[in-house]
DNA sequence: CTAGAACCTCCCGTCGCGGAGGGTTCAAGC
DNA sequence: GCTTGAACCCTCCGCGACGGGAGGTTCTAG
């Protein structure tokens, strides 16, 4: 049926690079690689793309757009094309990766643009609190999965700036009382000093959903703090040996109740 | 004023990849290539990560979220973070450039999900259809600027479903005409397929803007013609050696114009 | 016929690591 | 103190999708 093209134009691969938009040695590389082989050559070994080619050209073109490596597209054109299950399953799930992916790359894109923007407005001191908050949505994409910085997300706006602001100051009223107890050298099975991380732990709550996914999101955060205390409170008006004294006190009284 | 850290939590590489979130390996290469490298070392050569140093890994983390390759990260780093208004411009660039690309992902993945809906439905005959489909988007991407592209799908917008099966209707009616002259062999000055000429671009212009940068689109969009009619036409119901034969001929008749 | 553009092959470089190989050192249990 | 297994060290090779240059041949317009 469609069998060799034996008649018609032909291209030469400089002229099938404007068309196509792609690079010469794109081209190259695209034969190198047998994904795309020009249907003959001129007696002096010059390549002479038929109109099949350019329709499977546009093809690679398509699919590689998609984000599909060149060896799957091969493998796709490869086949007489009639598995067409294959190639749609194929297709969904890069279609959900990149989806994904430009979500991921949206959110990025505006919390930053707000981060410049409010420099801008001169809120912000200066470039050290920019990096310290760039630091800090580094690290919760270390720890948290993105499900689990929604649902923070999502807390923080249903308590409002308010809230928030209020837990703010309740939590620093908290970080001078323990400060104070860790300096006393008050031991860390110390009731009081228990009750106070209690009170730190309901704290947190606050900002965490219920149930299992609230659980894990709860000892993540708790992960987080433990290993990185000291550079969170680096955006905080604390100094930061006595921020590293006060994660590690917070430890030893979790680990004299366990 | 900021001096070396001489007290403080170590961090061995292990250690730091997992509170990170990167690997061992990647570790290695931020210190083969100068981008972060271990503050101290053992006696016997192991790496130790100081609290500078797990600072200086978050923000390379967070600069590399946002797509700046590791050589600029090394850049911004290296000064002294005084000139906040190149890193905000280099980062506004970046931003812009992001966001684009999310959008393109974005219009991209609708799009072929549309297809892939389609084929759900049956209502489109099967996986020809479906790669001339992806074909005609590569093409477009090609010859036109997302600008134009978003020009044409509005002014196909604005004529609504009705009209842009109309002038199908027209266009089928000029192939026709032209096919019977190009087969009848009537010189390509001849004034009758001088006008149907004219028709068919009066037909085009339907689809482009006003001004110059309609015109640009305009001559765009012929190129594509010119080069790929025949790739273009096979998502028609005309033989394709009969469009390749008609693209020759209207290509005639515009250079005898001219 | 000649100039210069286009084409050929071969090969090395890029970027951000992954992974293997082969040796050394650390930390914990006995 | 000794062993053992994990962690660490360095070095080298590889990828994917080309970019770019060297050094030579061929095409095409004047």
């Amino acid at each position: 049926m469609a069998g060799k093209e034996t008649a018609g134009r032909r291209w030469s691969i400089g002229e099938l690079a404007r068309a196509s938009g792609l690079t010469v040695r794109a081209l190259y590389h695209y034969d190198e690689i047998g994904l795309l082989r020009a249907g003959e050559r001129t007696a002096s070994g010059h390549r002479r793309y038929t109109g099949d080619d350019v329709r499977r050209l546009y093809r690679v073109r398509a699919l590689r757009a998609l984000g599909l490596p060149l060896e799957k597209i091969a493998e796709v054109l490869a086949d007489p094309a009639d598995d067409l299950d294959t190639m749609r399953a194929l297709l969904a799930v890069q279609l959900r990766d990149l989806e994904e992916q430009a979500g991921r790359i949206h959110r990025l894109t505006q919390e930053v643009r707000g981060l410049l923007c409010r420099i801008d407005e001169e809120s912000m001191p200066g470039p050290e609190q920019f990096m310290a908050t760039l630091e800090m949505m580094s690290m919760f994409d270390a720890y948290l999965t993105r499900e689990q910085q929604e649902q923070l997300a999502e807390r923080r706006a249903a308590l409002g700036p308010e809230g928030v602001e209020e837990a703010k100051l309740r939590w620093a009223g908290l970080v001078e009382e323990l400060l104070g107890h860790a300096q006393a050298g008050t031991p860390a099975d110390d009731p009081r000093v228990r009750a106070l991380v209690a009170r730190w732990d309901a704290l947190a709550d606050r900002f965490h959903a219920d149930g299992e996914a609230g659980e894990r999101t709860r000892a993540a955060a708790r992960r987080m703090w433990r290993d990185n205390g000291t550079e969170i409170s680096r955006n905080l008006p604390w100094p930061v040996d006595r921020m590293t004294a006060l994660v590690a006190y917070v430890e030893r009284v979790r680990r004299s109740e366990a």
